[in-house]
DNA sequence: GCTTGACTTGGAGCGCACTCCAAGGGGTAG
DNA sequence: CTACCCCTTGGAGTGCGCTCCAAGTCAAGC
């Protein structure tokens, strides 16, 4: 598939997806005839697979990192997992963060549905 | 208080704390005798919950939003409430992405497992 | 009186993650 | 043959959220 497609599956554009390879995060596409980028099937799992580690707060950096790490094959792949498991603490921790603020943010919205019935201001917040 | 204590108390850098008064999200601070910022309690617990919005994905711009409404007093109390329904959509809709991302990173961690006992590689990811 | 250190201001610089642009090429429709 | 559209490359530009810097002020300690 052409790189429009490629693009269009994965919800970038197709400048995203030339950024990603020139930076190492997609190997580098094969080619057509004409010299056009071809993708498959694997390319969108890959990438899928990226969009989930950045959704989650991993740096492109640590992204390449291991993307390195699966081109060098299986030899890495303790290293892999564990920078998986790394990346799994950081997301339990993020939601629990998250659960946190939720809780927080219910509070002052009901304490300004309050004050909207009594026509007063919250303090400092 | 002094800057650097507020700014210690608060886990920021100083520069931040000046650059959030610059930018609109503190007020500007009174000043002591030889012109120093100088800090009380409730610029504390103002900016716990600007540091709440800003973990919780808010733009430094919808903040200053908030923050002017804030400063416009109570006739902004249901223009705040609504920014804030609107933001706890926006947590809301976190959440539930990084728990389905936590689901997918655990099950690909248990594929690492299975495959370092098996001396394989993963397929595409 | 002098040094030290924390503060002040305005403005420049930085790292990140894209995003856009210019110049050129190839394949297809009219 | 020409127009059009999507592709190619290398490189420049952008917006965000800080972070750093230079030059100057002020109070306290020696």
């Amino acid at each position: 598939m052409k790189i429009s497609d490629f693009a269009q599956k994965t919800g970038v554009s197709a400048d995203t997806v030339r950024y990603y390879e020139r930076i190492g995060l997609l190997p580098r596409a094969g080619r057509d005839a004409s010299g056009h980028r071809d993708y498959g099937e694997g390319d969108l799992v890959w990438m899928a697979f990226l969009q989930r580690l950045r959704k989650t707060g991993m740096s492109i950096r640590d992204m390449t990192r291991y993307a390195v790490l699966r081109d060098e094959g299986d030899t890495t792949l303790q290293a892999r997992r564990d920078m998986l498991t790394a990346h799994r603490k950081t997301v339990r921790d993020q939601l629990t963060e998250l659960r946190h603020s939720l809780t927080a943010l219910d509070q002052k919205i009901r304490i300004y549905d309050a004050m909207i019935i009594q026509e007063k201001d919250p303090q400092n917040d």
